[in-house]
This record gives structure tokens, sequence and C-alpha cells, in this order.
DNA sequence: ATATATACCAGACACTTGTATGGTATCGGC
DNA sequence: GCCGATACCATACAAGTGTCTGGTATATAT
């Protein structure tokens, strides 16, 4: 009749609910006496006992003489990071350069894998067969460490390009996934390539508005 | 000489940066007694000068006499929701129903608009030529009110079914993006047919590994 | 020299907040 | 009835915390 994860009471999803509220409200977890108020009781003693049975369930951390000292653990609000989203500079050519980021977008790292480090707005269409689209957004994981047949971020000079990465000795070839495309190569003993990154995401803003009948 | 929006001193912006860690680790914000230990003062009253200076510059907010009252205005951390990720039963029919969430995925519903509400793995190529592949996760905004040409979320009994939505009068057509597929014609004096949403994006984790020379 | 901004310290006060103790009441199961 | 879990109240204390007053010191600009 025990259940490995005791539920919550009613009221005690009640407290649970309120807080996670008040942290995406204010920032900050409430105090008990916050919740208090929020709950229409007349003192704190109430919910500290629902803190403390929210806490043997493992469903918050409490954080012991400290103000504030409530961890949500499994809810529905988290920190998450503002990653770059860097863009094309007027000259048409796309850069990492600082001053080259054209928004910052709040997304959790670890929701690809790897980790995403940044983010890069493609142009135009060398990607096509690889479902990439123009103004697509890559999520980008910061590496130099790829592997033959994987979609990298390589930049040469000032240029950065997304392409299928192919390397045999001191020949790289960067492919596009587009046969009306052709592919780069460049001999590593002439010339210079910085690999970006390991691209890990796609993530499109908007789909297609409207369509033929 | 003057700058219209002030930049902080060196330490002012170390102290920022240190409130930025403290919430990103711990959830809440700091005391100014935090603050002072991290930056090794004896006492808190020079972070509260700090604190005013940063607070006279728009970079956080401070709120009188709240314990932990600091607000990160322009910062790079900020709360984001976990949004439910919908996928498909053992039946092979997807599902909007609770116990059809296949993982929580935290991200900013901010980031599309209008703002995504939920989260649908895409199952199937019906939408290929909309540029929506098998195993996409699309966002979509909780509405009722969608357009002709729209792509939507639209549910038949259980089923829930991505597509072009294109309504007449009392018949509704939702049309599938690619040929190979057959368009549904509903009529809706006898069958109903519940529009769970809009599609406002789209997000790929993890990209073709491998590929052929 | 004077003024201003920045940076730090010491001591003190009052409100905020976590914590403890002890009590009342309701409900459901045994 | 008895028990345990849940839910709430009142009072009190100590530590946490924001805030105030009044200093010192260092640069930089005027």
């Amino acid at each position: 009749m025990n259940t490995l994860i005791p539920e919550p009471s009613p009221r005690q999803r009640q407290v649970l609910e309120l807080i996670e509220q008040f942290l995406h409200r204010h920032g900050r977890p409430p105090t008990r006496a916050d919740l208090a108020r929020l709950m229409k009781l007349r003192n704190r003693q109430g919910i500290d006992q629902h803190l403390r049975a929210l806490a043997g369930k493992r469903l918050i951390a409490l954080e012991p003489g400290v103000a504030r000292g409530i961890r949500l653990l499994q809810s529905s609000f988290a920190l998450a990071r503002r990653l770059a989203l860097y863009g094309r500079v007027a000259a048409g050519v796309p850069t990492l350069a600082l001053d080259n980021i054209e928004d910052e977008l709040l997304l959790d790292p670890a929701l690809f894998r790897p980790r995403a480090d940044f983010l890069l707005r493609v142009h135009g269409q060398s990607m096509l067969d690889a479902d990439i689209h123009d103004r697509d957004i890559l999520a980008v994981h910061r590496t130099a460490q790829v592997s033959n047949g994987q979609i990298v971020v390589a930049r040469l000079g000032d240029e950065a390009t997304v392409k299928y990465y192919r390397r045999n000795g001191h020949l790289l070839r960067l492919e596009p996934a587009n046969a009306a495309f052709k592919p780069l190569e460049v001999d590593l003993r002439r010339q210079q390539c910085v690999i970006e990154g390991l691209v890990v995401g796609l993530l499109r803003r908007g789909l297609p508005q409207a369509r033929k009948s």
C-alpha cells in the first residue's frame, strides 16, 4: 500500500504550485510569510509543516537558516541561459565576431547533446538536403573534435560556413548538402581552417504562414 | 561626454556577475552578506553602494525591505518554463493526453511568437513539403483561432494530427504537405474536430550523424 | 585646491525570516 | 472509541537581513 514516491496532499500540492508561481513572478523563492498570505493563513506555522512534508517527499529542498531557502527539485521552472545567436554581417559574410550577435535566445544548453554553446543563423540553401533551410537557426557545440561526415561550423579567415566535414590527411573537404553547390577543398598545409563547432540541433521560429489552395 | 546608458564600473560589473552566478547556482538571489563574502569584503556596506549604483544604471532592481530583493534586469539568466513534449502512445496514435508526455524541455515560451504552450513530436512524413520531418518537435500555441492555410494541430476524437487548415463553411479540410498523403475531409455538422493549437516553430535535436562520401 | 566618483570600513537598529513549542480541529481507518 | 495524518492557530526567540549614520582612502577631472 505504500507508494515509493509518496504523493503530496491536495493542500501540499497547492503550496507547491504557489512556490512555482512566485518564483516565476518574482525571480526569488517565497518566504513562509509570503506563502501564508497567499494561502490566506493567519500565521506561518501551517506553511512550515507543509514545506517539511514536501521536503520529505523530495519535491522541494529546504536549506536551514537561509532566508527563502526553498529549492524546487522536480518542478516546472528552472534557470536557462541566454545563448548568443550569430547572424550575418552587413557585407554578407557570416562571422562569429562579437558585433555580429543578432539576438540572444533563452534556452537550456542541455537541451541538445552535446550541449549547445551558441546559435548560428543559416543563410542560403547549401545544406538543403540535410533539411537545413535558409534562415534556420543552428545550435552549435563549440569543439574542434569532429569526425568525418558530421555537420560542422568551419571558419576560413573571417568567413564562417556550415558544411559536412571530411578530412583525409592534409586535405579537408567541406561538402554542401546540395548538388547545386560545389564542395570546398582546403589544403591544410597552405591554408588555415578553424573548426568552430559541431552542429547539434536546429531551431525554426515561425512556419510558412499561408499556402496555396 | 555623458553616455545615456552609464556603464558600470569594473567593481560593479564584478558584483553583477556574482549575482548572476549565485542565481544560477542557488536558484535565489544573494544577500548583501553573501556578496560581501564572495567579494572578500569585511562588511556589507560596500556591496550596498554597488547595488545602489547598479540600480541607478537600471541593471538591477532593488525591492526595499525584502530579503534577497535583487532582480536582474538585463542579464544572462532568466526563468524559463518546462514545456511538455507530447509523444506517441503505445497504440501509435498521437494524443495530447497527460500520460502521453514524452519529456519536458526547458525553454522560453516567448522564444516563439505567438508563445509556445506545448511541444509535439512529429511522426511520419505527411508534412514533408513544409519542411517538417519525422521526429521533429513542433512548438504549438494553444488556440482555436486559426486561419486558412496555417499549420495547425487538430484532434478528431483521440487522434491528434498536424495539417494545413482550410475551412469553408461546414467543410473542414486538413491537408497534408505531401502529395503521397490524402487530405482529411470533415463535415463539422456530423463530426467534431477540436483545433488544439497553431504551430509556431520547430525544434530538431541532433542532426544526421554520418553521410555517404 | 576643490570637486566628484569609486571603493571600503565600523557600529548600530529594526524589520524579516526561520525555527521551536504547544495547542485545537477534522477526517478516515481500524 | 482510538489512532494517525492532515490542517491550522498563537506565542516566542534567535538569526538573517536591509538600512542608516558617519567615517577613510584613492584616483580623476576641473
